[in-house]
DNA sequence: TAGTGTTAGATTTTT
DNA sequence: TCTAACACTA
């Protein structure tokens, strides 16, 4: 309990009855979560197998769990439960596979997949292909399963036409889920929700595994999480939720940040303590902070203080065109780095869409100075990787669909689209998966029979390496599966260079390496079934576990979605702009606020410096658009903003005097090291 | 199946 | 204006 303040302590000490924590920005939520577990083993006797905590992210709930390693020996520790949301889903449902009528080995279909599956629907019929975009439909099918609605109630709340045939997707979407022993992210949480309501048995069963559960982030969960919650916890309520209003930025994809105030309603015994003080920033950075967000009129007022320190006025760059924000950015970043000594690793850039990055990593190489951007396509998104990962999953569920297409004819065995419509009409005649379908009489009457034979005799291997990969561990088996498709091969038939292919034959190495860490169960250190490895797979995304060195020295570009959780020394906030932030498409009073408060979030990232940058001009699809500053930088107090750079000629000036300045440092620096 | 033409869309994104 | 996904043609 040593190190906590008054407020902290109370968090920790509170197990009785429900506790909201309302946690403002860098005030250390997450250090109290830790040490309320630790409080409820050490003092309290919970076992650790009764406590279950749950994050959004793979790589929170990771943070969490080495942060509690540092705290507790493993044998006090052992069988703790700290998991994201979807995990948590998973565990619930392979513990009860049966009730869901699916059977052992089914698979979690990634949104790729889904949205393929979709469109393989759609491709079926025509009336509602006409009518509908596969990524709206997605969308809508996500949302409303989020907000646990059935295709048939879906059906009745449908506002017109368009929806009416979502609905009507969603439910042969669903059906074919069914048929293909799989599901997809949403279902992870849907699903169990609908059992614990249904069935008492499973409920009670599980709230007496639930001894304690704690939530992070909590303003960013959605209906059927929150359900979710309130269905583990049950009657006895032993919760602890941490979440900050003001940092709530997800609303657009469904979070419900009203679920705080949820809680008080639906938990007449909670009990709620606020976290003000703030251990990351100096003042005048919670000072904007604070100033920006109490016109939020969506939130509840809290105040940041800190005992950091006074710090400066925050620099607001005026530039003309986006090159020039880019070019001063940099140029300023490196004055930084030689003059101050900054490491690069204390520096970020924030923006509010992922485009801006372009010009940004251009004018940082021009400087070479290194950076690393999140975000963008990650390496499990990769197509090798997918194909591995494919006939990864086909081993442990043979009604895999989407595996199975995404496979069948990579590399090439001859079996086209036409095939593969034929195979999938048979499919749905039969209400069955293609694998099957393909060994039905019909496929037999239908299809070519060479090409019959062909995907007959594929089927037979695919059984056959499924003997294999049982047989061995996975990784093993999995390198004899890609040399036995001569899968090297297909790369390099795939791409021009053979250095290409070399690179994505380098990745798959990677992956399979990564698939020998990963098929070791954390807790019990015993290598995990084939099907708990695909799923495992599944919901961890590679680029969380390819993280990069730690100690890179590298400038960080970041959105400022991505940015949340995250605390930088000195943080540059570009685009600084009306129509970018506030984005142009949030003028509407809920997004505006989401919006400010996403603004609020970049703010309080910065621990020492805070420079915000805007140009006067810049291209909006084609065209030169005047440009005016955000609305954000007006409800910051004047006297914390030092504009530089209105004029125009002075601003170039400004600009050459600091790229001189930097770069006589910087020869100075290379004269005394006397080399580069 | 590769190569070319056409068209929409251009915010944020985890699991 | 630029891109990427798609549909169409050779």
């Amino acid at each position: 309990m040593h190190g906590l303040n008054p407020q902290q302590q109370a968090a920790v000490r509170h197990v009785d009855t429900p506790l909201l924590v309302l946690a403002g920005a860098g005030s250390g939520k997450t250090r109290v979560i830790v040490e309320k577990i630790v409080h409820l083993i050490e003092a309290k006797g919970t076992p650790a197998n009764g406590i279950w905590a749950v994050t959004f992210t793979n790589k929170a709930a990771r943070e969490m769990g080495e942060r509690i390693a540092q705290r507790l020996p493993a044998d006090r520790r052992r069988g703790l439960n700290i998991s994201t949301f979807h995990t948590l889903g998973l565990k619930l449902i392979r513990r009860e596979t049966a009730a869901f009528g699916l059977r052992p080995g089914f698979t979690v279909l990634d949104a790729e997949d889904s949205l393929n599956l979709i469109k393989s629907l759609l491709a079926q019929n025509e009336a509602a292909a006409g009518l509908l975009e596969p990524k709206e439909a997605q969308r809508q099918i996500s949302a409303w399963k989020n907000d646990l609605l059935t295709p048939s109630r879906a059906a009745t709340a449908a506002a017109d036409e368009v929806e009416a045939a979502i609905a009507s997707l969603y439910h042969d979407y669903d059906r074919q889920l069914t048929a293909c022993n799989a599901l997809d992210f949403d279902d992870l949480i849907k699903r169990p929700v609908e059992l614990l309501r249904d069935d008492s048995d499973a409920r009670e069963r599980w709230q007496r595994r639930v001894r304690y559960l704690l939530v992070d982030e909590y303003q960013d969960t959605n209906t059927s999480q929150y359900e979710l919650v309130r269905l583990l916890v049950g009657p006895l309520a032993r919760l602890t939720a941490v979440g900050d209003d003001h940092q709530s930025i997800y609303a657009w994809r469904g979070a419900r940040p009203e679920n705080l105030s949820h809680l008080a309603r639906d938990f007449p015994r909670l009990a709620t303590i606020k976290l003000e003080q703030n251990y990351r920033s100096v003042n005048t950075v919670l000072t904007a902070a604070n100033q920006l967000i109490a016109n939020d009129p969506t939130t509840q007022p809290k105040r940041l203080w800190s005992a950091v320190g006074p710090g400066e006025a925050h620099r607001v760059l005026v530039c003309d065109t986006a090159d020039d924000e880019a070019e001063r950015i940099a140029t300023d970043i490196l004055h930084r780095h030689f003059k101050d000594q900054t490491p690069y690793r204390h520096v970020a850039i924030l923006f509010r869409g992922n485009h801006q990055a372009r010009l940004l990593e251009q004018q940082l190489r021009k400087l070479s100075i290194p950076y690393q951007l999140t975000g963008g396509q990650s390496f499990f998104e990769r197509a090798e990787v997918k194909d591995a990962m494919a006939y990864l999953r086909l081993m442990s569920n043979p009604s895999d669909d989407a595996a199975l297409l995404r496979i069948i004819n990579t590399p090439r065995r001859g079996i086209g689209p036409t095939t593969l419509e034929r195979l999938g009409l048979i499919a749905r005649e039969r209400r069955t998966h293609l694998a099957e379908a393909a060994r039905s009489i019909s496929a037999e009457q239908r299809l070519d029979p060479r090409v019959h034979h062909q995907l007959l005799q594929f089927l037979d291997w695919l059984d056959a390496a499924r003997l294999d990969i049982n047989a061995r561990p996975a990784a093993e088996a999995m390198r004899t599966l890609l040399e036995e498709i001569d899968y090297a091969a297909y790369l390099r038939d795939q791409e021009n260079s053979s250095k290409a292919a070399e690179r994505r034959w380098t990745n798959l190495q990677d992956w399979l390496e990564w698939t020998e860490r990963i098929g070791i169960d954390n807790d019990s250190g015993e290598a995990l079934s084939l099907t708990e490895l695909v799923q495992k797979m599944s919901l961890l995304g590679i680029l969380e576990q390819k993280t990069r060195d730690q100690d890179d020295d590298a400038v960080r570009l970041l959105t400022l979605h991505a940015a949340k959780g995250l605390e930088f020394p000195h943080v540059y906030l570009s685009g600084m702009e009306e129509d970018l932030l506030p984005h142009q498409d949030c003028q509407e009073d809920d997004r505006l606020a989401e919006e400010r408060r996403l603004c609020f979030v970049g703010i309080t990232r910065a621990q020492k410096s805070l420079t915000f940058t805007l140009t006067k001009r810049r291209r909006r699809y084609g065209q030169w658009r005047d440009v005016r500053p955000s609305r954000f930088l007006e409800e910051i107090d004047a006297d914390l903003l030092r504009w530089e750079g209105i004029g125009v000629q002075k601003s170039e000036e400004e600009h050459r005097a600091t790229a001189a300045e930097a770069m006589s440092t910087i020869r100075a620096m290379l004269d005394n090291a006397g080399k580069p």
